[in-house]
DNA sequence: TCCATATTTCATGAATAGATGAAGTATAGG
DNA sequence: CCTATACTTCATCTATTCATGAAATATGGA
């Protein structure tokens, strides 16, 4: 991955509404989820939720596919796991196991 | 690691002379750089640089520590972690391993 | 104490991002 | 066709971010 593009999806991720919508996206996994299903379920207002969609497509994390009168979004993993690795090898000095203890590492409950 | 720190490191991170500083920072682990260091190296106006170093403080991804008359700066490993372990944890649903393969995954040189 | 060095803080102006109502476009159904 | 629905694009305003010169602060040394 490109320091642009890493940087393209940095800032797209460094956002409460967009952070949310990615993660609601990535729970929805192949399902993906409606526009119109986004805004309701985080209550955003359409415009907005429409701006910082297109934004997170621009950055490449989501992509989007037309079903009759809605619009369906799909979170894209290949992009967000890019990042992740551009960060962990290229970020961290070529010493991975500085930043990415990610295997092991204790999972605790965040919001 | 909570909603806003990780907004917070994110856009710290999603720019330009701040990736850069946090890679020389990371390259150069615990012996750390002088912010006058940096400057040269990587050709930033140091007030320039004295902002983003703030910046990056700030997100608590690095550390500062007065060493004479110049300012020694070090990459915090455990906040970096953090980042990783919340996009991964956090936002892939539930399901880490959609965004994070990163034990294995092809390395490939980037700039 | 006085000066040079290293870096930060302040102040300011320019550029960019963010939110949102109104208007436009696409689709489905009668 | 006509209308309603589902979104997006446009236009606009506000707020934030960014870069940088000038001034302030801290340290070391003569």
């Amino acid at each position: 991955m490109e320091k642009t593009s890493a940087i393209l999806a940095l800032s797209a991720l460094a956002h409460d509404v967009r952070l949310d919508t990615f993660r609601a996206l990535a729970q929805a996994g192949d399902d993906g989820l409606l526009a119109g299903e986004m805004a309701r379920a985080l209550s955003i207002n359409p415009t907005t939720l429409s701006n910082n969609l297109k934004i997170l497509s621009h950055a490449g994390l989501i992509h989007a596919r037309r079903e009759g009168r809605g619009i369906r979004y799909f979170v894209m993993a290949e992009e967000m796991r890019a990042l992740l690795g551009y960060l962990t090898e290229d970020c961290c000095g070529g010493r991975p196991e500085l930043c990415a203890p990610l295997a092991a590492q204790g999972t605790e409950k965040t919001t």
